[in-house]
DNA sequence: ATTGTATATATAAAAAACTTATATATATTT
DNA sequence: AAATATATATAAGTTTTTTATATATACAAT
């Protein structure tokens, strides 16, 4: 079950996050890529690469606030939701539920035309 | 009823294209965001300026065939599907199905942790 | 001992994708 | 005559993401 290179994960990276951080209160970055490949049996993946300018981004536009903690003689960076981040969540949740209701009307098989599943 | 900004799109301009192409026969780019706007209510609109490039690049990866034809005056670029784009279509289709059942596992209402939607 | 793996954050260079602006041109409606 | 709809296209700029790299600790295996 090897996940695809998932173009599709583009533009979800900032609503992933922020639905997370909503969920479990307080997280860090590589606490994040493990519960993202966990919960979907790996099927989407999140590289370091793209996941700290994120969420260094949602930091500067003021939606999550840090504090760093050292654990075990490493550094930990603890990320928070402040209020407008909580509510940037349940926002960007909602816009993708939308998103992807229009997407299946434009991706759900059809009867006529040249069908991608004939009946 | 405004179309969001859409940054969902991201990625996923290819597989609406393939898809339609799929199931239409015959579109010219024109249409394409016609048929888009008009099926999805105007929640989803494409823009030309993303539209041309991503029909050039499936062209050039063979994907689609053209043939212009002159209507009214004016020019109209048709593209059809080679048996690579039709293969492509059924795939893109598929995985972005997949992507989406991935994506409802991270952000399903949660009963536990900081609800987003409490009971 | 030292190699490899897991944990942990971060940046820089490069590529890819997309937005915005612009150009061109015809037909139809106001 | 002006505005709108139809029709394609490119260029400049921005944003996003990938890939590569750097740093550092802990633990397990050899």
């Amino acid at each position: 079950m090897e996940a695809t290179s998932n173009e599709f994960l583009r533009g979800t990276l900032k609503t992933i996050v922020l639905k997370l951080l909503a969920e479990h209160g307080r997280m860090y970055g590589y606490e994040i890529t493990q519960s993202v490949k966990d919960r979907t049996n790996g099927e989407i993946t999140l590289t370091f690469g793209a996941l700290y300018p994120v969420l260094h981004k949602l930091e500067q536009e003021g939606f999550l606030l840090t504090e760093s903690e050292e654990v075990d003689g490493r550094l930990r960076k603890y990320y928070t939701l402040t209020p407008s981040g909580s509510a940037t969540a349940i926002q960007k949740v909602s816009e993708f539920e939308r998103f992807v209701e229009a997407m299946q009307i434009l991706l759900k098989p059809t009867e006529g035309g040249l069908s991608l599943s004939p009946l």
